[in-house]
DNA sequence: TTGTAAGCGTTATCAG
DNA sequence: CTGATAACGCTTACAA
């Protein structure tokens, strides 16, 4: 398809700091119409137009059966005319609860859980609730911190990318009494819902495809909390039922980058010259191992295998790829909003804890 | 550094689906304290603590100078045994301002926007502000029907990682007069501030680069709207000017994946196989298409050059590495969150409108 | 510097 | 099914 190079809003280019930002009159099919014209219409205002009281336009909004058809009627169609949305901060002040979803990230830098938010907060926005983010940054103090002053806006809702794990703030969420989906794991007794997967069924599967592969003495790279923990202790309580060895684990503090991967490798491998399968507590950390192994002289899989988690989607596409646990994060977000917006409406969802499978993917690494 | 082992809350492991989900009983030097118990504290109940009418309390909080010292450090002590937190919605109705802010992310799933957002919200929060999400989707359908959702919540400040391209949108976001900031653009006329770059400095990089490397039949693949269109424009100008051919140029819908790269790469090349240095919307897309030049038989560099734009922090990694321009994506986030904070603050930051340095980094596909 | 009174815009409650 | 009334918790305006 050849650009055609037609161009309304072409200005000089100075060679300079000139952008030609490109300008659009008007929406492709949507005008807000006196929605967008910045004066607040009130609910009275709506009622007048309507003939009836600022009560019935209320109820008529929020509990439609309450009202006749005619009236009901009448006060949409005033509702259209004014663009009238009813202050969110009024309503939540008399009602105690407001339209907001809390979405509590460990960090909006990582690929699984932005696609996970992503796909919940979709969910959330069609059934018309905003979403407000915490960002717990993997710190408990920042998470006790956040917990509150979120929770401060009587959010409807909480998705939550991870399980709680202090105590104090579990607590703290249970006593709100409202929806909460956690995630990303399995735990026996969540706050209130559960969206996950289990982290140990991804494990036995690395480590069978290690023992099939014929790769007996392995390593571990990971963080030393959270999944980070599950991982590793299934790690080796797999292995020793395989008949693995576990020659060494090596805890790194970020596993967010590349980087964070060689360096861990080169560690590993100085400690551990034997381990010949690596299992790393992502993709991100697995790409940056291969790496580093490449660079020792070593090939990838011949010399060192190497296993990651949670399917990368833009590594996924990198050769020779990772071999790695894939994750449904999208869907996990989707089922979390799904389930959220059930509850807030009233009605139950199928389950309240769900578990989505864990799959291997083999590709070049191993 | 050798893994403990020691484990006090391990689980037995059936092989099947129980994580043993690490709790743990307190957080690491922060007791929230009361500010946890469930129970809402209001500002009266601070008043009769501290012996002082309910105002006095809310001056203490937002105007401190407005209270004498004794009084105020009575005032803050039971703010502190009570643990109480104002309702933001009580002081958002009253006030007509809200404590969020909002922040317009075309999509959450963009390395770039992200990391923007990341740093801003980091700034935000660290003022006691919190965040409200609005994904736009790159749809101006989409963007008209969230701003006026969003808006609703009488945000005090609102971050647009790109700029409001629709004029009735503009005009709306005026309208509230609060603090605005644009960015990823430079634009002649901001709503209120700007956060940004030159992307016609940007290209101009590019195309200079190619010069100099002597390519001279050269291609573009990026986004036919928004800045893929002021991209295209100006590489078509400097190319021109440049003395270097442009053989063509191909749209795309997305500019989301490595594979969209892949299949742009294939459709401008049997078009104009003539091309002989491909200038990309993004990394990814760059990537994609050096993965299928390759698949093709091509050469990168030799046979096919290949330039990026935004640095992603990802690929940056990834050998043979793609030669882009590099942006300060966190830069720019914390420059808007800390302009909109001065604001917030009733300062003026020391300038409105802001440029960061456009660089071009050369790595191995050029 | 402090307090009093009133009201932000909505909805719960209760009466009709 | 509909409406009057009060109240949600706070802060603006004004008075002391």
């Amino acid at each position: 398809m050849k650009q055609s190079l037609t161009n309304a809003s072409h200005e000089p280019l100075t060679g300079a700091t000139t952008d030609p930002v490109q300008r659009v009159a008007s929406a492709d099919g949507t005008t807000p119409g006196d929605g967008a014209s910045g004066r607040k219409v009130r609910i009275e205002e709506v009622a007048r137009l309507a003939d009836v009281s600022p009560i019935t336009v209320s109820r008529a909004l929020r509990n439609p059966d309450m009202v006749s058809d005619a009236r009901r009627a009448r006060i949409l169609d005033a509702v259209a005319r004014t663009g009238y949305a009813s202050n969110p901060h009024a309503r939540a002040l008399k009602s105690g609860r407001s339209n907001l979803v809390a979405l509590f990230l460990s960090s909006i830098a990582s690929q699984q859980y932005t696609m996970a938010a992503e796909a919940c907060s979709k969910v959330l926005e069609a059934a018309g609730y905003q979403v407000v983010m915490g960002r717990t940054s993997y710190s408990y103090a920042r998470e006790s911190l956040l917990i509150p002053a979120v929770m401060d806006m009587r959010p409807a809702a909480a998705f939550i990318t991870g399980v709680m794990e202090l105590e104090a703030n579990r607590n703290f969420l249970r006593q709100l009494d409202i929806p909460i989906v956690e995630s990303w794991a399995y735990a026996a007794d969540p706050i209130d819902m559960l969206v996950g997967f289990s982290n140990t069924d991804g494990v036995a599967l690395v480590v069978r495809h290690m023992a099939e592969r014929g790769y007996a003495d392995v390593g571990f790279i990971g963080r030393n909390s959270g999944r980070g923990t599950i991982r590793r202790q299934a790690f080796e309580t797999f292995c020793g039922q395989a008949g693995l060895r576990v020659q060494g684990c090596v805890t790194v503090a970020n596993v967010h980058s590349i980087a964070d991967g060689r360096v861990a490798l080169n560690d590993i491998l100085d400690r551990h010259p034997d381990i010949r399968a690596l299992f790393c507590a992502n993709d991100l950390i697995a790409f940056g191992a291969m790496l580093a192994a490449r660079e020792r002289g070593l090939r990838v899989p011949d010399d060192l295998a190497i296993v990651g988690f949670g399917d990368s989607d833009v590594l996924a596409e990198v050769p020779p790829g990772i071999t790695t646990v894939s994750v449904d994060s999208a869907g996990i977000g989707r089922a979390a909003g799904e389930a959220l917006v059930l509850r807030l409406g009233g009605k139950e969802p199928p389950q309240r804890s769900m578990l989505f499978p864990v799959t291997l993917i083999e590709r070049g690494s191993s």
